[in-house]
DNA sequence: TTGTACGCGTTATCAT
DNA sequence: ATGATAACGCGTACAA
């Protein structure tokens, strides 16, 4: 027998019901549910009147386990920390993008964590996502090469994975840096200084990059003392400011390997008071950057582009198991607003 | 039979393989998954090796619609823009709330179209959360009838859903917009202006509320004029200061309602080159508050605890479905920087 | 055009 | 202590 007669049954409709009240098979009413053709339009007429008025809604988890794609039309994505304005912006544009592909998307934050990354790669296995959008982190990501095997298709974004081949969306940080360089040497600045975090972090191992080959580019050589690294939160990076500044003949210019730094330097700035007078580009927009005074100019990761380039490679993946890897990078766009503007006149 | 012995089978090992290796019943090896008591330790070893050799992992999926409780672990979110620092930092504190009770979060930005909100409730419907947090939109949430009957309970953060009475939590904006009042009254202020937007928004509602009664007990009244409203963007927010500062007497102090009003105010301010004259006090912090200047004073709201209060109502809900809804309001936090700490001088 | 039987991977029942 | 078998809700193969 279907099931109980009680009405408090909490439990949801599901295809029996809908075949009991209209008096059909249960494959009719499938057939209707999903479109197939071969019923005819008065059956499907009270079967669509059936589930009306039971308000009957498919249950696409017991639907995906016995399709034959076995598809659950979810994606399991892992960033840093999804409070962190630069995650949630790639976060929603990879919503966007799987939305408009009717998927839905998991979210967990792994702190940098490998060991925490690993679990939640897990649980959303284990949920059968259909593919996994990850900020890697730590020296491996080896382990994925389980749920490769088993058709789990994984894109890196912001950063390539390690020891792990795989399509991947990183944004163009070296590029970014160099462009920095420029601008602020087309203003007349030589002594440039570059405040960054640790090396074996990949964003900030590449703008450094950049903002080295720039330098020698343009000046044949990088002076190391102006060149801070391994800055790991923005009392660090203060402190270095105030070292590099306070060097004979100081920096006329700065530039600042991401948020962190940038806060750290901007209060050593303002503490020397020389605010005004240093040029200053730092890599990241934020909020309210025009609202400072000198209005920050910054180096803008495109966050959307980035998204929504990284949910593109899963879902052609998805697509086209079989084709080959691609690596897309993602340009950055310096946006003048006036502390990158300041000329190195004194 | 089991299944093929292609060694490119992409399906994942199930329950049926494991039994099989070990040479058990499959209701031997779900009572060693499920740590049920009745299994002799060297079966179980035998079991557990063979689960370690094929790498079998549970399909959670499939076990949750055959349990008894029929709980998938996960649960759904619906904010209005997940991009927005409010929305992510709400997101963040619940994904860990859930981490901790070993639940997944679904994340769905709603852009604050009922239309959409409700399809994302379908879709987490349909994929079987346990229970919904929703930022709501619109005038009527009772469509979510139809959720609670099956089981599904929904908690409300930032504001009240309408037409559907569930838990609730949100931030103390009355209060917050009160003591900004205050806060600026000892500092001598009684010409203040508010900015805010559209009253039909719960938040912008209850903080001209706790704004006005603020006035009314300090000095009687709330002069109309110094107050505007219905702002729905940074444009026109900085066309009401720039209004609101003109008029004669001007006000010496502004109580910002949200960040587009902030936004606006403080480039109006600028303009007008009072920006270090007139006292202002925002609601919502922002990045770098206090890299401006003068440094921005704010309401801050406890996202995290807002999070969290939402998550743990909702698990609340879950271990005991019957309890009355509780409505939890979390206080706000009055940052004091530079802005509002500029006296009512001239 | 329609329905029956089976299978997906798991847990639950009940026998041995 | 263990296992055969049913059941969950659905899609699929195939028979009617």
């Amino acid at each position: 027998m279907a099931r109980t007669d009680d009405p408090s049954d909490r439990r949801a409709p599901t295809i029996k019901d809908v075949a009991l009240l209209a008096e059909v098979g249960i494959k009719t009413v499938s057939r209707v549910l999903n479109d197939e053709p071969g019923v005819r339009p008065e059956t499907r007429d009270r079967i669509l009147k059936a589930v009306e008025s039971l308000g009957y809604r498919r249950n696409e988890i017991a639907s995906s386990i016995r399709r034959r794609d076995r598809r659950t039309a979810s994606i399991g994505l892992i960033v840093e920390d999804l409070a962190n304005p630069f995650a949630s912006s790639v976060t929603r544009a990879i919503q966007d993008f799987a939305a408009a592909r009717s998927h839905l998307v998991l979210v967990g934050s792994s702190d940098g964590d490998p060991a925490r990354e690993r679990t939640l790669v897990q649980e959303f296995g284990s949920r059968l996502v259909d593919g996994l959008i990850i900020v890697p982190s730590g020296a491996d990501q080896s382990y994925l090469d389980y749920e490769r095997a088993h058709g789990v298709p994984v894109v890196f974004v912001d950063r390539p994975g390690k020891r792990f081949k795989a399509d991947t969306v990183v944004s163009e940080n070296a590029g970014g840096t160099a462009e920095a360089v420029r601008h602020l040497a087309a203003r007349g600045h030589e002594r440039i200084a570059f405040l960054g975090d640790r090396q074996s972090v990949y964003t900030a191992a590449q703008r450094l990059a950049g903002f080295k080959s720039a330098m020698e580019a343009l000046h044949g050589t990088a002076d190391k003392r102006y060149i801070r690294t391994g800055l790991r939160d923005s009392r660090q990076a203060h402190d270095a400011a105030v070292e590099v500044f306070g060097l004979d003949p100081a920096p006329t210019a700065l530039v600042c390997g991401n948020n962190l730094a940038t806060i750290g330097a901007v209060h050593a700035l303002q503490e020397l008071g020389i605010r005004d007078r240093v040029a200053c580009i730092a890599f990241d927009d934020i909020e309210l950057a025009d609202l400072l005074r000198p209005a920050l100019t910054v180096i803008a990761q495109d966050t959307a582009a980035l998204g929504a380039g990284a949910a593109r490679l899963l879902f052609d993946r998805l697509d086209e198991p079989g084709a080959p890897f691609r690596r897309t990078t993602v340009p950055v766009r310096l946006v003048p607003r006036e502390s990158g503007e300041i000329p190195a006149s004194a």
